[in-house]
DNA sequence: TAGAATAGCGAACGAACGTTCGGCGTGTCA
DNA sequence: TGACACGCCGAACGTTCGTTCGCTATTCTA
């Protein structure tokens, strides 16, 4: 038992080194177990334990429990012990807890204070799936001038309209048809 | 070659799903390719890429320009073709984006809109970097109470307070040291 | 102190793995 | 129009995979 969390951390490091894990043989060599059963078994165990799961082509694949970023709920005194198993780490790497679709995602800079008042900021970086359509109330990236812009999508007597989120702006009523180029599913800033 | 991109994004999302590359074979199904041989000639090119490369025990693992996102700059209108390829340095992962030290990074949640007005809502992950001492001005993370709390750091009379980002809020002046668990260093937003 | 539970070993096995090779069809270009 | 490169197919291959079984050694516990 309290060695399974030393073995654990060790396929946490493999893992943070070549994203990927081991196959068994190399699970065995890599902790020091002679024999396959041996890591049979103890991915038996991680895996009651949540950290390890297998895909459905039976590869075995972390859990987001397997990541364990901290994420500090009440205050850790230094010193004190670190509850790990309980309280429940989540938040993977940032990439898999904001980025569900890789290949439609794109981030986009965002330039100006028009939509301050819904805490985004100048030169933060908005996390958008690309999609051409949108629904009222999300905040959407549109191409309006051969520009970017980053709006509220709000409908105004049947008319889609661009809503900024921040009353020194105007509200954009678009002439022709509304070009949407995704949707901000995120926000990531950096100091 | 321009079909390799689309069967990169579905490599992309597969591994989003699962945080595991499928077998040879299983790519093979994922693609529509019917053939192994079909898929090695892929995974070679996308290894000839970088966009893959093999573990020491020779398992398939994705390097970190598969994990990379696009950085849009400009719009790009649908139709025109997609610069991947070259403009390959506007692309980041938001990890490394945001992280320098790991090891001394943790996430915490905000409760409450006492720093709304810095751009920081309920909800919202901040990046922390555990450190005890901060400088005025930067946005620390104190453990007040014994509970954590997001505020600006400032200075009254040579004396340190903590100071909200909404008008709602008091400025909090600390009886005794103020102890510092960590200083904001960026911010994470799902929606 | 006897018995149960827990790790681990080592060997055997069929299934799945990734590699390799020859062949096929299509598009390009001199 | 012929040669060539490319992407893919399909089959054959030796290797490695993860599972399973019976076994030992150690630790816990009643």
């Amino acid at each position: 038992m309290a060695n399974d969390r030393s073995y654990l951390a060790s396929l946490q490091d493999y893992y943070a080194r070549h994203r990927a894990l081991p196959s068994y043989a190399s699970i065995g060599t890599l902790l020091g177990l002679r024999s396959k059963s041996s890591v049979a078994a103890l991915v038996a165990r991680l895996k009651l334990a949540g950290y390890l799961e297998s895909t459905p082509d039976r590869r075995l694949a972390p859990t987001s429990r397997f990541f364990a970023r901290p994420l500090a709920a009440t205050p850790v005194r230094a010193g004190l012990p670190d509850p790990v198993d309980d309280a429940e780490a989540d938040a993977v790497t940032i990439d898999d807890y904001l980025i569900e679709r890789p290949s439609s995602t794109v981030l986009v800079r965002v330039k100006g204070d028009s939509m301050q008042d819904a805490g985004i900021l100048d030169g933060d970086l908005v996390v958008v799936e690309k999609r051409v359509s949108a629904e009222k109330g999300e905040i959407v990236v549109a191409i309006v001038d051969n520009q970017f812009t980053l709006k509220r999508l709000d409908l105004e007597g049947g008319q889609f309209v661009l809503r900024p989120e921040n009353k020194a702006y105007p509200v954009i009523r678009p002439e022709g048809a509304l070009e949407i180029f995704g949707v901000m599913i995120g926000l990531v800033r950096k100091l």
